[in-house]
DNA sequence: CGTTATTTTGACCCATGTCAATACGGGTGG
DNA sequence: CCACCCGTATTGACATGGGTCAAAATAACG
């Protein structure tokens, strides 16, 4: 129940333009698909918008957000490299997609994506809706915190400095948001995760994973 | 945390048949669609299962269900009378179905239904489950019960005996299963519901509602 | 009318949210 | 290169919502 900061929940109501798209190329090889660039905060669309494209991620991550009446905020799903933003309307409209670091995503027009009688992507967004429902209510925060930290972990780039550390590209106020907790408790797990030789925390923004099966016990899968 | 008693988390693990297709009939007139019976407490297909058939509640209720390692369960969704069941493969096998009371179904071949390119009812399917997750992380129980109270509203049918009144179909573990709380918490919150004049409870089964807009302010919409 | 499932109520206590103070770190400007 | 500043993170103290256990009451059922 924490009052997200202002430059997160409120990252400047601008339209979701897109930028980065070079200037001077010939028309043709502009699009689709196109690679562009989106800074950390901004919009990729908004909730309730009709989301014409699908938006591939390339390089960075993004949050799929619900803004709530109090200022709260639910973070439903978290995109890596590689995944597909919106390939359905289905899910669209759902949430408002935000770049969490900055990004790197190709779009391209979403007729050549759900042409297949399978409902794609909805499904898999489905399921991890799902797994997060449940993980919600029956687990406490401690196991969802080592659970939410095994679920990403092969999607973390490795730090260059620092060798098998991985760049922990959320904070704290995104974990927290998205497991659904406060940010105070994902810091007190995570140090009482460090205590007990499960992780290490090298800095903020850096975590190693030493004891995958203690986390996992404790997840509690 | 706690666990299914047993006549409910198990209900005997019998294949998923249904019973009371008439049998002196025509056989073009018995299917599709064809009426069944399912019996509370009775399994429609288990979580995992290939689903074949659209299941339309014609009378009656069935919960989503998920089971637990634990022991434990997580009531996903309520199907009410006009709702159909699992009309697409992206949300079948996610969860067992089974009838909170004697129900009444139409069955019918699943070729019939999701022929057009929308991913039909995975939108419906989603949209409720992400209002659960929001519901889940950011109201307490009471507020969660009041919104739940109010959700289920429409669908409960009059009591013939009181007016005013609705059978309220649901025991108070299914309730607290949904909802993410404990069974104790539901009784203590519609007791309290009940003192403050915002409901009024004949029975254990019968629910008149009385102040809407104050159910309506708890529950946070 | 006994037997069993469900509900209700009470007592207790722990996990976790909230408030508050402090520390850290990255970026900016001098 | 250093000092400063502001956003983020950490840690502590405290209050309490709600889970758990237990017992009693009510309802359902054969």
């Amino acid at each position: 129940m924490r009052a997200a900061t202002l430059s997160e929940a409120i990252p400047c109501k601008v339209p979701p333009l897109l930028y980065g798209e070079p200037q001077n190329v010939p028309i043709e090889s502009r699009r689709p698909p196109t690679a562009s660039l989106i800074p950390r905060g901004r919009a990729l669309f908004w909730e309730g918008e009709e989301q014409p494209q699908k938006i591939e991620i390339v390089e960075g991550v993004v949050r799929a957000v619900r803004l709530l009446e109090n200022g709260n905020r639910q973070i439903l799903a978290f995109y890596w490299p590689g995944d597909v933003v919106m390939p359905t309307q289905s899910s669209c409209q759902q949430f408002t997609a935000e770049a969490v670091t900055n990004c790197r995503v190709r779009l391209s027009t979403v007729s050549g994506i759900c042409h297949n009688s399978e409902p794609c992507g909805a499904r898999q967004v489905l399921a991890d809706t799902l797994s997060l429902v449940i993980s919600m209510t029956q687990k406490n925060s401690i196991a969802r915190i080592a659970w939410f930290l095994l679920r990403i972990r092969k999607h973390l780039p490795e730090d260059p400095k620092r060798p098998l550390a991985l760049q922990l590209l959320l904070s704290r106020a995104d974990i927290a948001d998205h497991v659904g907790t406060s940010l105070e408790t994902v810091c007190r797990t995570l140090a009482e995760f460090k205590t007990k030789k499960l992780i290490d925390l090298p800095n903020r923004k850096t975590i190693r994973f030493i004891n995958l099966q203690g986390l996992q016990r404790i997840a509690g899968d």
